[in-house]
DNA sequence: GGCTTTCTTGAGCGATCGCTCAAGTATATA
DNA sequence: TATATACTTGAGCGATCGCTCAAGAAAGCC
């Protein structure tokens, strides 16, 4: 008596909104657009996720959960110095993204003012992230990688301050990112 | 034959609904918020400013202006280096403002997917200030306060970028901005 | 095939969006 | 004071917002 699956790819439809809201944000992102996109009645979606700002979640759960397993498996492959030296280049690099900026960061600047719950789940995210530059930059101290005279919690927080920055500055066209991110990364050599 | 002058002073009107667009963003701030805020009636609020879109251009621009105004004057009180270095302390720490975030970077980041008019602005303006912070680092290295190898074009374009991050940083409350603004600066010691 | 259970469909809800406009009110000139 | 000229007011337009729900279609069990 248990009938009839859904016919559409549940992980798929999560991915394919994340990137509708990153490029979009989250006012900038209507139903009605989603509806287009993932090909899901009203019905259907909100039987599926409940509401937009459920879904807005589940993407920005995504965003994070994929972000922090590339940068882990670029440390794995690079060690933690390489792999910080190296994140700049790629995360502006990458072409098929649906945007340079960081999602969390456009997420958590256009909902803060609004005190809205997505905004603080941003943030969360963020502190994630940065606990992940945090680490790394230890790993890198206890490797010599850089200097022992550095708290790992301060490079991480201007590390990450600025690749939010570089983000941004990629997504205009007046801007030499490339060089941006080159500047980033050559710094951590000097610490 | 000349009668009754408006009720409000534009100027003032102009900077009350900048202060609400920065913070709250284009689709965060709707014409109810601004009628309430700016104590206008619908009517009023058209035959003054002609639409929510040419009051928010009008509002990135005395945005802009005001900046701009504001660090010729730290430069020409302090000179070109000692500017660009007090300028991201200055920029988080004005405890006023209605957001520690560039407006210029908000509005873009929001608009720049709809190929929004004021996105093009927006950008635009974050141009004009690059060409500021170029000057500043010219005048620096002709004054012999940073090196003579560094391209100012491309110093401006990374401090550009490191006061947007630290900006967006400083919104957060688990980020000590202070102490990313005070390391921005001491970079500028090492060119 | 009949029945149950889920998914799909789409009309349409109340609220809000940016905005218009006709009527009312106040002021400077004649 | 009468008139002309703004400015102010607020009802309300059509469109869109996020979302609901009842009816129809499809698939697993007997």
């Amino acid at each position: 008596m248990m009938p009839r699956k859904p016919e559409y790819d549940r992980d798929d439809l999560i991915a394919r909104a994340r990137d509708m809201f990153w490029r979009q944000g989250w006012a900038g992102t209507s139903l009605k657009n989603l509806e287009r996109e993932l090909k899901l009645k009203p019905g259907s979606f909100y039987a599926a996720f409940g509401s937009k700002d459920a879904l807005y979640a589940l993407a920005l759960e995504r965003y994070t959960q994929e972000g922090v397993a590339r940068l882990k498996a670029l440390a794995e492959e690079l060690g933690p110095k390489a792999a910080l030296q190296a994140q700049p280049r790629l995360v502006i690099e990458t072409g098929a993204l649906p945007a340079k900026a960081c999602m969390l960061a456009k997420t958590y600047a256009e909902l803060q003012a609004r005190d809205h719950d997505l905004a603080e789940k941003a943030a969360a995210h963020m502190a994630e992230m940065k606990a992940c530059f945090t680490d790394l930059f230890r790993r890198a101290q206890a490797a010599g990688e850089i200097g022992p005279d550095h708290d790992p919690a301060r490079l991480a927080s201007r590390y990450q301050s600025d690749l939010l920055g570089l983000r941004l500055s990629a997504e205009r066209s007046d801007v030499d990112a490339t060089a941006i991110a080159a500047d980033i990364a050559a710094d951590l050599d000097r610490l």
